[in-house]
DNA sequence: CTATGACTAGACCAATCGGTCCAGACCTGT
DNA sequence: ACAGGTCTGGACCGATTGGTCTAGTCATAG
């Protein structure tokens, strides 16, 4: 059987279905009507799961979003030999997740919570979670031997390359220079 | 006389408060009717100016942007003694610039074009733009001596550090994390 | 069996969206 | 004075927006 035969909770096809078209389109070029097309699911679902309307489905699908990358980082890290190394393989999985998103999705997050309300309750999650991915990529930094003040330099450097790798990215419409960013980690 | 004494054109007036708008709350986050507001101008005038509506007013204010950055890029390196002497002063205007527009701004380019329609007459807009900043850089890298392979890592490396501090910087609400940067572009 | 809370279903709403349209104001050359 | 284009002003439009509301389905516990 595919794994379609087995549907998901309609809370997690919200989820699933309003994390891909908000980092294609951003929160404000999202409808809720497109979200409940996608996810099959009814308004009043919708409103029951998630109270707080579309703040708070766009909360919960950028949460979902990194803990998706979080993985992906987790994968690409645990087994590697360096930092560099565990860095170099990530860059290789983010570009095969661009090539496979048709080329034209944002980060998960931003596109949720940037382009959301006017709310500095946005911003605070956005940072919440981007800190997530500085801590994370420090831990693996200080496991591979750095000292906590270098690590923190090379977390910080982490998570810049791959945003702005990320957008020059989508705006050249290839994974190429993804594939490139570890060259420019060395310090 | 103030500056307001002698108004600008309305097509002007349109294509700043457009940008203005834009690059706060993102494409789809913007009302035409705020726009017309900020602008004073009625709709007549922006479907004479701008025939195509939005998405017309969505180039302007995202050349018009580019080529404030492209001034201020000029501003840094010119006079500038190296490289990366010039690539640190830039990032000091852009945190000043950070600091004054209330720190909520994105890029001015993304955020007109990227949260546009799917659309790949927007991206190939957009890769231009972004591309005539990084052969800007390409360019003064050149001038300052590193080869022609050199400065093209250079520039790419220069374009990708912006983009994703100040992704960062608006994340944490801080523009700390650009006056950094140029730390990072060693290599 | 009934009762209860979780969840679904979708009709419905006021507000706002981008866009159209045309009457008239204004400027310029003749 | 007149004509013709440029530009302004804003009423108006159908479509869509996020959100509300209520009736009903369903599973489980007593």
């Amino acid at each position: 059987m595919s794994s379609t035969e087995r549907p998901l909770p309609t809370k997690d096809r919200l989820i699933r279905a309003a994390a891909h078209m908000f980092r294609r389109y951003g929160y404000n070029g999202v409808g809720l009507n497109d979200v409940l097309e996608a996810a099959k699911a009814p308004k009043g679902s919708l409103y029951h799961h998630f109270p707080n309307g579309k703040s708070d489905l766009a909360v919960a699908a950028a949460t979902w979003a990194s803990d998706g990358m979080l993985r992906t980082m987790a994968a690409s890290f645990e087994n590697a030999e360096s930092f560099e190394a565990g860095f170099t393989t990530l860059c290789h999985k983010l570009a095969k997740l661009f090539d496979v998103s048709g080329q034209s999705d944002g980060c998960p997050v931003s596109g949720a919570l940037f382009d959301g309300p006017e709310n500095e309750a946005f911003r605070k999650t956005t940072d919440y979670i981007f800190e997530g991915w500085i801590s994370e990529a420090e831990h693996y930094a200080i496991r591979f031997g750095y000292t906590p003040e270098e690590a923190r330099k090379k977390a910080e450097l982490f998570f810049i390359l791959i945003q702005g790798g990320w957008t020059m990215a989508r705006a050249k419409g290839s994974p190429d220079i993804l594939r490139r960013l570890p060259e420019q980690l060395a310090a």
